[in-house]
DNA sequence: GTCTACAATATTGTATCCAATCTGTAGAAT
DNA sequence: ATTCTACAGATTGGATACAATATTGTAGAC
């Protein structure tokens, strides 16, 4: 890890210190500076923020509680890396609600919604072609929120937010080839059927868009987490018929 | 509230004991022993479970994160009263969310799914005829919770755990006519539909089953949360004339 | 008699302390 | 020489102590 992962906490935000952390931390994983499998020492953060064990425990909790991290007893935070069947249920779910954040969006009347979506693809391009890959990858995500954002349900909007860096989790996991994980041109796609106010097609190029993301992984048939005896059993077997 | 609002904390579980008040609070909200704006002192919560209020406390984040409590800076933490707003928007995302699960369900041979899924309204028909409100309240919200993990789809299964308790809050707050939420009926005829294959009907009954939960519902175009003055204003006005 | 300022109380916010657990290493036994 | 064991260091789990803040109670001033 770099030495430079966090930004450092600014005292003067009126957000509490806790806060913060957990900010910094979902925009790290959403960007993808902090990898699956990363240990986070609870002293480690205390030291980088400047507070105590105790605020870095209120975030480190909340995140876990959004499969964010993994908290193992006594062993301390981890970045999640989530299984091949995680990452297949949290594209489905991906799918059913940006189905309806669409269909939403759609029904409201696009008028400078559809500006401030171009606008974000612009970024996202110029991220891409500057190579600034964390800006990039956060941008493409901006993309999904603020759709999200737009269809003025703050219940979705929040279960997208914790999808959108989950998804991040699964690209850093399983993308084989460094390409683009999420076209902006696709972007483009699905914002002219927004504004031309043609549901059906920006809904079916949204399931594209997804489905095409989903594609591009490579995933492992079986991930076996915990499960050390079965997967040792045979050589256990050996090792104990060549005691005797 | 009634002295024995929580079960008591059985140290024998190999949970750890903030899953365990998690989970306390929650039944309790899901089952409307705990009424919106009610007061939870961490130093209460320790003293009744027999643990320190670090513990009491990692168990409130998490409920607070998924918008079950509030917690008010120096304030404490407090059951939750979703507004008019946010009613809509639990209602808007289960339609969403319930819509997939229904699908998925009927997608899959639903063999011994539908003995499981009418076993669970035989008892809630049972609890409503013996007048045992908190569990036929809790059994109404788990054949949705059951529909949701037969899907298979945990990150959906998550979320409408979440929903579900929401929803007990709204209509704690909003329902006037004490009559049935949930009509176990309803569930019935859903449970047939699928039995069917029927997906098109199965789903089409349970939008409009929650629809019906939702019209039972009276809301009031404003709730003032905090706004004591806009509520006494009457009774304030009243005083002051009176002093002249 | 009412309003205001101050004190007392209660509750939360945060840091720190000690115990429990895990990991790694070095030494002892075979 | 290899394997087992014991100890040491590091990290987390949990409780407690103290500070900060909000609320309530009381007394004095107008």
């Amino acid at each position: 890890m770099s030495g430079d992962t966090f930004r450092p906490l600014s005292p003067e935000s009126q957000e509490p210190p806790d806060a913060q952390i957990y900010a910094a931390v979902y925009d790290a994983i959403l960007e993808q500076r902090l990898a699956p499998g990363v240990k986070l020492p609870e002293d480690s953060l205390g030291e980088i923020f400047g507070v105590s064990r105790t605020i870095v425990r209120k975030a480190l909790i909340r995140l876990a509680h959004q499969s964010l991290l993994e908290i193992r007893p006594n062993r301390g935070a981890v970045v999640a890396s989530p299984d091949g069947d995680e990452a297949a249920e949290v594209f489905e779910a991906r799918r059913v609600i940006e189905g309806a954040i669409i269909a939403k969006v759609c029904a409201t009347p696009p008028a400078h919604l559809v500006s401030r979506l171009k606008d974000l693809v612009v970024r996202e391009r110029q991220a891409h072609e500057t190579g600034d890959r964390a800006s990039w990858i956060r941008l493409s995500g901006e993309f999904h929120l603020l759709l999200a954002d737009l269809a003025g349900n703050d219940v979705l909007a929040g279960y997208m937010r914790e999808l959108v860096s989950r998804t991040s989790l699964i690209i850093s996991l399983y993308q084989q080839s460094p390409s683009s994980a999420c076209s902006f041109d696709e972007h483009t796609e699905i914002i002219d059927a927004l504004a031309a106010g043609d549901a059906a097609r920006a809904t079916k190029l949204m399931d594209d868009h997804i489905a095409a993301c989903e594609a591009q992984l490579v995933i492992e048939p079986q991930k076996p987490k915990n499960d050390l005896a079965q997967i040792f059993k045979p050589a256990a077997l050996a090792r104990r018929e060549a005691a005797e």
